[in-house]
DNA sequence: CAACCGATCACCT
DNA sequence: GGTGATCGGTTGC
């Protein structure tokens, strides 16, 4: 399914985070596990814009936390949030400028019985939506399918060859994309940086 | 060392 | 579409 998929380049990534974010859209994740490959399409994201934008953790300045968004661009930023989640986010602009995209939800495309397991869905049925979409339809969803994890993850350079947590391109055609406001902030939240395939069934919400 | 709080989720109506 | 649960990391004393 993903045998054609070609990893991203760097300097994808060393872009503004809204051309990142609209062009992210359609890509895959992918997870190696030994011989098993979980994939998914990004279908929404979102841009934080780095120290200047308000909502992004980049604005408390460089901290131990998030040092990864100082680094260079097309590396995995993985917080903990809520006491519960986790959430990806990708490295965009060149090394000294914090911008990044945070991954909120994947259409299911490889590895789908092994993302059901790690999300403690038992008896899913491969032919309802419903079952599907609850597998990746969020952020924190996303991380517990695909197993990514802060101590696992954080920091991994996600255009290596022989890295386990991939960003690819397999050729998918994205034509109609929305742009809303981010979900779930208070600070800059009126601008519209969230990103989503129109017709994807697979978002967090419309 | 204690208090605070969040880039969410699941379940309810 | 509204709301309560949840808890480790971060920050400030």
């Amino acid at each position: 399914m993903t045998r054609d998929a070609k990893l991203l380049r760097r300097a994808f990534f060393n872009r503004d985070p809204r051309i990142v974010a609209r062009d992210l859209l359609g890509k895959l994740i992918v997870r190696r596990e030994g011989r098993n490959q979980l994939a998914g399409r990004i279908v929404e994201v979102e841009a934080y814009l780095g120290a200047g934008d308000l909502a992004a953790h980049a604005a408390a300045g460089h901290t131990a936390r998030n040092s990864v968004l100082w680094g260079p661009p097309g590396h995995a930023y993985v917080y903990f949030i809520y006491g519960v989640h986790y959430c990806l986010n990708i490295s965009c602009l060149p090394a000294g400028a914090a911008g990044c995209i945070l991954i909120r939800a994947l259409e299911p495309i490889s590895g789908i019985a092994e993302m059901a397991k790690a999300r403690e869905m038992s008896d899913i049925d491969y032919a309802s939506m419903r079952d599907l979409r609850k597998l990746a339809s969020g952020p924190g969803k996303l991380c517990e399918a695909l197993g990514i994890t802060r101590p696992r993850d954080n920091g991994k350079d996600m255009l290596s060859p022989k890295g386990d947590l991939q960003a690819m391109n397999d050729g998918f055609h994205v034509d109609d994309v929305a742009v809303t406001p981010r979900i779930g902030i208070t600070k800059s939240a009126e601008m519209p940086l969230r990103y989503i395939i129109s017709n994807s069934p697979f978002v967090s919400r419309r």
